[in-house]
DNA sequence: GTCTATAGCGTGATAGAC
DNA sequence: GTCTATCACGCTATAGAC
């Protein structure tokens, strides 16, 4: 990287920019092995050796993607579970939370989720994210325990859960939705509603799952983002890809 | 990753058979496109040319797999839409079938779910995916209008829906479970719980969908009716496919 | 920062002996 | 039916001009 170059230039981040962007739609369509450099490179609208001006290698793209995808949401459930609420109320906070951060992201995110991603050389995020899953099933085996979910198994309830963020993931499609906060209400309520014992009381899980966010949000650092992190209020234009 | 020891277990099977178990357990950690004929050889104990003896390429191992993960579910969920039921009761009854359907197979299918495999090059396979993914929006459409379910977008029911599938087999992972009904009627009752709009009467919906499930078994097996041909629920056996 | 040209390697698949 | 040997191809990544 140029360091003598007092300003990155915009040209610069709008490329990696655009590289992350594509190539997290392919990754999506086609899956990250059967996605190939030339593909990623033409979606963007460059020559194939042009992405390593930005990237070392390809596996560190899909590394950039991946810390968006899986950091944020451990570092969210590592602050849930020092909250205060019953079980179900910050199970449904993580599921509000991982859903709003999905909705709210611009890259398609669903391609990182494939076993061909999570089961390969990343050791270092599939240790991050089997993390997240055994918390999912702590929440669902405390929660069994207190009689607020019905029996079931703790695997099979944390599979289905963080199969229902793929589900928003894939409505999403990367699209910017109009309303994400009341998208992410919307799927977390259906996903506890699935193991609440008493159906009728959802709503007043969702108002202590509101508080934890409120809590959370309250105590997280305004700048919660690694120079990876694009900024919220993105300038994301339509894409022209030439086919 | 480490290769595979050979499965010593599964020396007995034909090598042909042995070949789709290994390459699905492989599909299934690794995904298709990241899978070599090398490793899938190195799996089964021989050398890598003596697959194509047997399969003229690897996206032909990948199809015979394919046959056995979707030509049944599709076949059972047509024939569920022509059944008398409420759409609640025809839906619980397809996800009974498709969980144990999975719970009986002897093969891992996580990996044909996966999406570098149904948006490659197989048009065919996708086709009748996305025909089943549809019947199952149908499904729900008319289980909301008819005040079943709760009111979700069909689509969003769909792919959690399917999650959950997923969710059973990636629990199942291959491995035979002591009783596949059971189980399947557990994943089953959950998931449509999760949508039906009076939870109390999931029982009823329950019954109502094992009737379903015995009316298509009396019309699949309407020819051969020897006397030694059991009713016994549990007995049912899943012949591999071997085409 | 992007380009052209190409290295180096692993892949799926084939040929032919046994 | 399985083996050894090998091909032809497409892939990621590098070198160096501009």
């Amino acid at each position: 990287m140029a360091a003598r170059e007092p300003n990155r230039s915009a040209e610069q981040l709008e490329t990696r920019h655009r590289i992350l962007r594509e190539a997290a739609t392919l990754f999506a369509d086609k899956g990250y092995a059967a996605t190939t450099t030339r593909e990623i490179a033409a979606a963007v609208g460059v020559q194939q050796p042009s992405l390593f001006h930005h990237f070392g290698s390809k596996q560190e793209i899909l590394d950039s993607l991946l810390r968006v995808s899986i950091e944020v949401p451990a570092a969210t459930l590592k602050a849930l579970v020092r909250q205060e609420g019953s079980p179900a109320e910050r199970l449904m906070a993580h599921l509000f939370l991982d859903a709003r951060h999905i909705l709210s992201c611009p890259y398609n995110l669903l391609g990182l989720h494939a076993d061909d991603v999570l089961l390969g050389d990343f050791g270092r995020w599939r240790a991050k994210l089997d993390e997240l899953h055994r918390g999912i099933r702590r929440l669902v085996r405390s929660a069994v325990q207190e009689g607020e979910f019905v029996a079931v198994e703790p695997e099979f309830a944390q599979w289905t859960l963080t199969g229902g963020t793929l589900a928003v993931i894939r409505i999403h499609g990367g699209a910017p939705r109009p309303r994400p906060d009341r998208t992410a209400w919307q799927a977390s309520r259906l996903l506890t509603r699935m193991y609440l014992a008493r159906p009728e009381t959802l709503d007043a899980c969702q108002r202590g799952a509101s508080e934890i966010v409120d809590r959370i949000r309250a105590e997280a650092t305004p700048e919660d983002s690694p120079a990876d992190k694009p900024k919220a209020k993105e300038k994301v234009k339509e894409k022209e890809v030439a086919p």
